[in-house]
DNA sequence: ATGATAACAGTTTTT
DNA sequence: CTGTTATCAT
């Protein structure tokens, strides 16, 4: 036992040692967090705690593989049963296929995605900004809002038809037997709320709580976590609250901010030595993140040394930046640096577009990470709603989907007056196609169309009944069906598209080699949360947003657009503490040698911005005395204003540049750039 | 029903 | 400037 905790300093070991009671350890960035926790529940095995009384919460299924990986392999192969140790949202899904019953739901449920819940709230009809419902929607259901209790509190109007389409929505997603991610975890808090024997039942089936990127969590997971550990208080999270950067989706940092008030006696641990970075980087990191208020303190030692002084580049513009970065990349590369050691980071994805061109000139090989997801892919949801259909032909949301998929000649008015028909008819729509097709056809209007739904019917049962009897070569029988590929390969971007349905057929066929006893439900299942997990690319560097990064190590980083506006994002929503702390999170990945660029202006928005540098630059003692921000102007857009020679104007733009501001003026249809001091406003 | 053009908006996105 | 969506001919 004690050989497992041999290789932990002092404080990891404290922390893995520590079993009953709550626990907070503040894990700073590398620090070894994921070693002390897969140690600690390879310790709590060890000791002879039951791997079914414990649970271990991940956010992403990333983390949770490697976790598992670990542990497992601390542990060797002597264990009885596997710890269960999953995402929050795979956890609510497990849940809720036991336990679903309870609020009057069948457990054969389908999960949808952010863009399904869009595409339900669009078909809804609404005129305001379909994100701002969905987000709107989301922050309801996480602070366990129903959509009666938002209509009675909203006071304006806007807000009260946002109620209406929740509530639209709601009754839309249970007739439908549709879940979405929120739900997955807000029916599974009501659940635990409503029946207390399931709660005390679960809480003592999961003895041993951890929960890793505790800073993460919103207000919902918080409930949830009280609710399991309520039995026992056995609760130890691990989390940096200088790395929470999603705030802006609901996770609130007081969650650990204020952990040792929420769970009394708990014990907290702070991991300070850093196994990552040098110290260079460190101070860096150290010194801005020394000006957020809100945190509970901490400061990251390297054990390795001092290290090379941190780099700055001033730039003229975007594509300078570039061209110097691109440079020095293929310099490192062809010093011997390893390609899947360097990376690029920046603020916001738009900034990727000048990076990418000079990577491009200076030929240096990079791989985006993040990006549009596999699973989010049309190709590839259009096949998943194909299973989905097979699997469980009652599935409207899916049939829709597909129902002129390809091509079929159903267009949205013949698809609207169907599902209307088949709704008459109490009906789902496969149902209404396949048992009342006389009375369907009056829906369609092109004689091609109903041939080819009559078809379409008969091959989903075809394809239904191929699914008793063969599981592996189910996918060709699909595609030979189907000819899904065939119908891709007259689109735009079908060689991608090709290769994204070729590469899901793999993991269908490598899904059921792996499990061989498993159905297609199993299957939908699985995947209805799984992101692709970005490889990094051994031949590419990587470029990505900071975002990204988190979690992630190179030995040579470059942070692009230092720019007040660009990072920090400064307006509406943005909040400056949380810009500080994507800072952090960005100098941190940065094991070796770190570089930040300025760019003195950027092609934006279809329009050059002229740009000041960063105020994190001066803050984190870089660039000293860099910021101007006392120095202001009065001047705003649409200002009236007098020029000596010109006559009157209207001010059309501000923008600073280096010590002063310049105005674009607009004088009588002729738009000239002036500087603000040869101006008077009237 | 479908494909072409106009109008519009553009921070980050673990599930 | 780009990518997405609404609208309008065909």
């Amino acid at each position: 036992m004690k050989k497992i905790l041999n290789e932990l300093n002092e404080e990891q070991k404290i922390a893995a040692k520590t079993v009953d009671g709550p626990l907070l350890i503040l894990a700073g960035a590398g620090s070894g967090k994921t070693k002390t926790i897969t140690t600690r529940l390879a310790y709590l095995l060890s000791a002879g705690i039951d791997p079914a009384n414990t649970l271990t919460l991940t956010f992403t299924n990333k983390a949770a593989n490697e976790m598992r990986e670990r542990a497992l392999s601390i542990l060797g192969s002597n264990i009885s049963y596997p710890p269960l140790l999953c995402t929050f949202h795979k956890f609510g899904l497990l849940f809720l296929k036991f336990n679903i019953d309870k609020i009057n739901r069948k457990n054969n449920f389908v999960i949808i995605d952010t863009n399904d819940k869009k595409r339900i709230i669009k078909n809804l009809g609404c005129d305001l900004p379909i994100s701002l419902v969905a987000s709107e929607i989301s922050r309801y259901k996480n602070s366990l809002i129903s959509p009666e209790i938002a209509e009675a509190k909203s006071i304006q109007p806007n807000y009260k038809i946002i109620a209406s389409v929740y509530k639209q929505y709601e009754e839309y997603i249970e007739k439908n037997n549709l879940v979405d991610f929120d739900d997955l975890l807000s029916l599974t808090y009501k659940i635990l709320d409503e029946n207390d024997d399931i709660c005390k039942q679960t809480s003592d089936r999961y003895h041993y709580i951890m929960v890793d990127e505790y800073q993460d969590t919103n207000d919902l997971q918080y409930k949830l976590l009280k609710k399991l550990c309520s039995n026992h208080q056995n609760i130890c999270v691990v989390g940096d609250d200088d790395q929470s950067i999603y705030g802006w989706r609901g996770a609130n940092i007081k969650n650990i901010l204020e952990f040792p008030e929420e769970f009394p006696n708990a014990k907290i641990i702070k991991l300070e030595k850093n196994y990552r970075s040098t110290n260079q980087i460190l101070k860096t990191a150290n010194n801005l993140i020394e000006h957020n208020r809100g945190r509970l303190g901490k400061k990251l030692e390297s054990i390795k040394g001092d290290g090379k002084e941190i780099d700055f580049i001033e730039c003229e513009n975007e594509t300078v930046e570039a061209n110097i970065i691109g440079n020095r990349i293929k310099k490192l590369i062809e010093s011997g640096v390893k390609p899947q050691n360097i990376a690029i980071l920046y603020r916001i994805n738009a900034l990727s577009r000048s990076i990418e061109e000079g990577l491009n000139r200076t030929q240096v090989p990079y791989k985006m990470v993040g990006g549009v997801k596999f699973y989010e892919r049309a190709e590839i949801k259009d096949i998943i709603s194909y299973l989905r259909i097979i699997a469980n032909p009652n599935d409207d949301f899916s049939f829709k989907r597909i129902i002129n998929r390809p091509k079929r000649g159903i267009g949205k008015i013949s698809i609207n007056k169907i599902v209307k028909a088949a709704y008459k008819q109490k009906q789902s729509i496969f149902q209404f196609l396949d048992k009342n097709i006389n009375l369907a056809t009056k829906s369609i209007s092109s004689k091609k169309s109903i041939v080819e739904i009559k078809k379409f019917i008969k091959n989903l049962k075809k394809l239904k009944k191929e699914l008793n009897t063969s599981t592996y070569e189910f996918i060709d029988l699909l595609e030979e069906t189907f000819h899904l590929k065939e119908y891709y390969q007259k689109l735009p971007d079908s060689i991608e598209k090709i290769a994204n349905i070729d590469e899901f057929y793999g993991l269908f066929r490598d899904f059921i080699i792996v499990h061989p006893e498993a159905n297609l439900d199993d299957f939908l299942n699985d995947i209805a949360l799984q992101s692709d997990q970005d490889q990094i690319d051994k031949e590419s560097i990587s470029i990505m947003s900071i975002h990204a990064s988190k979690g992630l190590e190179f030995d040579y980083l470059f942070v692009i657009g230092l720019e007040e506006g660009f990072f920090p994002i400064n307006g509406d929503g943005s909040d400056i503490e949380e810009e500080r702390r994507l800072g952090y999170v960005a100098i941190t990945r940065a094991k070796k040698e770190l570089t930040l660029s300025h760019s003195n202006s950027r092609f934006y928005k279809g329009r050059r911005t002229n740009l000041s540098k960063s105020r994190f630059l001066s803050e984190c003692g870089i660039c000293k005395g860099s910021l101007n921000l006392e120095k202001t102007t009065t001047f705003k857009k649409g200002d009236l204003i007098k020029h000596k020679i010109f006559g009157m104007g209207r001010v059309l733009e501000v923008n600073k540049i280096k010590r002063e501001f310049k105005l674009k003026i607009n004088f009588g249809g002729t738009k000239r750039d002036i500087l603000a001091s040869f101006v008077e406003k009237i």
